[in-house]
DNA sequence: GCATAAAATGTAATCGTTTACATTTGCCTA
DNA sequence: TAGGCAAATGTAAACGATTACATTTTATGC
């Protein structure tokens, strides 16, 4: 591999001339970046990356971390990320956790040894990893959490999201004011915290509604397809059967309205169903899909413009929430319930 | 930061006896283990990865870049990437190329920059990245392609991905073998050789039906949702308007059905539609989509495994492709056609 | 043409690890 | 207990870039 010391020998300078000629060409004279920069043609030299983060202790690079790279959901944000780096210089790494402990720990690896400047986190944490990475100040490097919700008893991340309880409250109070009382909620998994507030959102517009506490109900759907139309199966089979059903996501909900579907009956005819996201399958499932609109692009662009403040002025580690105006879309997918 | 000598000076040794404590603990005695270990804990060291990787010329990391991080495709390819990496002791990033030329550029950067130690690529280049990655010999780090193929008239890299040609070929002979004569394709963007591939096979099977050559009819369908249904609504314009509709990957046959209901027509009973992939979105389409099953695990694994072999033992590199079984998945999305 | 400042270049230290080689320590045997 | 060998440790040179500081060259004004 040709170094910067045989670009050296062969423009006839020192690497360090040629070192200035790369990062800084104003500080060379005309004459020697001509013949620096024929040597570097001639012997196709790149620098090597590794030496000068090493060196520089900068990689300029933000690793985001996403539980799934299959997931629609973050396409949006990932492009505002995208488009926010590439106007900064930075490049961007994506690592999927996969929802593991494991994982938590290669994000500490990460953290600490400085392969990135910083990072972005799209994803919860096992309270293992919270713990790890509370503490603002003895924090390695730089980390911002993105849509995701952290818990509220460490000490918390600086992070930028929608109001989650407060948009699935809505959603709630929604199908409430279509007539429905008997409303089903389909949960994720207990680690995601995120989808802990939608359902603490559900319990507030249930609450709000003085519908009996019978109605109220909640059921496991994984964040998946199928543990969906399991739980959906399962409230189906209720007697009084619900009239809505709630989904803490729209993966889920294309999941019930299968199931649905699956046992003869109609959507929004029989059950209506709300997901939340607004991913890009929305908008064709059969019926489409009433739900929850995240602005995932902006949450993207300032969750790193976020961690950027604090990569380059380490102070303005400051911890806050920030939230982005969330909206309910209407779609077909929820009917007035007339008993 | 602490570094290797605060430790080496706390415990009392020189930095190279920590350096064998972490690295190969069997070199040195118990006693000084249990002091450098002491050591590290009260100082809460952990290596520089940097310098690490710079010294060693290596980074255990891998690459795998994939065209966009929201393709419900790569999960599964992942899956088996993440397991086999996770064996050997790999980190896996990810790059997404968004389809662009500039991301290229990167991908080519971080090849000779040695960021990673190989490069797994989802995702295809455009014809300049291509160039660029050509030639077996002088490729600073390996690289192998899953999923795609390459262009023949350039060096070929080494690759492991199903006969795309022969399944779509298949999955064309399967709508003619119900009585379809006048089927129509939905393609990919230009750029995209797979689906280049997947519209040759298309146009095979065409040909073997012996059918009217004004039945062979290919709208760009762009790999999104939107331009399928754009695409579809042009093809259901035609008169004779065609039977079947096959889509070169699955995402675009959903946008296809959509579409094609929204129209007033009932798939498949008017029309029938074919998809690729078989993402898990596939099996809750209404109907439930007919499409080309690809092991998309088997891949990961196998795509990751070549890699390794290229890194290891540089003169393994063999450009040979590596092809994977596939499968028709009958469901309901094509229907038997009888004039 | 000379003094002086400014611009261009060179020298060498540095970042944190690893590792070849040199040295010391410990142990065993005669 | 000396001698010899192996095991443990230390010393110092890399890796490839950047950069503070020293030195040389060039430009400027008189």
């Amino acid at each position: 591999m040709v170094s910067i010391n045989h670009v050296a020998e062969i423009a006839g300078v020192s690497n360090a001339t040629v070192s200035r000629c790369i990062n800084d060409p104003l500080k060379v004279s005309k004459r020697t970046r001509a013949k620096v920069q024929s040597a570097i043609a001639d012997t196709g030299y790149t620098a090597n990356t590794l030496a000068r983060s090493f060196r520089r202790g900068k990689t300029n690079m933000i690793m985001v971390v996403i539980p799934s790279v299959g997931d629609p959901f973050f396409t949006l944000v990932m492009e505002g990320i995208r488009a926010a780096a590439k106007r900064c210089g930075y490049t961007i790494m994506i690592n999927e956790t996969q929802l593991s402990d494991l994982n938590a720990d290669e994000i500490g690896a990460m953290m600490v040894s400085r392969q990135a400047d910083g990072i972005i986190l799209l994803a919860s944490l096992s309270p293992f990893g919270n713990a790890m990475l509370s503490g603002t100040s003895n924090r390695p490097i730089p980390i911002v959490i993105g849509c995701e919700t952290v818990s509220s008893d460490l000490a918390s991340l600086p992070s930028v999201h929608i109001d989650n309880v407060g948009a699935a409250k809505e959603a709630t109070e929604y199908l409430i004011s279509q007539g429905h009382r008997n409303v089903s909620f389909i949960s994720g998994p207990e680690s995601s915290l995120l989808t802990k507030d939608r359902e603490y959102g559900y319990l507030k517009g249930m609450l709000a509604s003085k519908t009996t506490s019978e109605y109220v109900q909640i059921e496991d759907g994984g964040m998946s397809i199928h543990g969906s139309a399991k739980a959906t199966r399962k409230l189906l089979s209720q007697r009084p059967r619900p009239t809505a059903i709630f989904c803490a996501n729209d993966e889920m909900a294309m999941g019930a309205i299968h199931e649905i579907k699956n046992q003869g009956l109609n959507v929004p005819e029989d059950i209506s169903v709300i997901g939340f996201d607004d991913i890009r399958y929305a908008e064709i499932t059969d019926p489409p899909l009433t739900t929850i609109y995240q602005p995932a692009e902006e949450i993207g662009e300032r969750v790193f413009y976020r961690v950027l403040r604090s990569i380059e002025d380490a102070g303005a580690d400051d911890d806050m929430a920030e939230i982005v105006p969330h909206k309910l879309i209407i779609r077909k997918s929820v009917k007035k319930f007339e008993l």
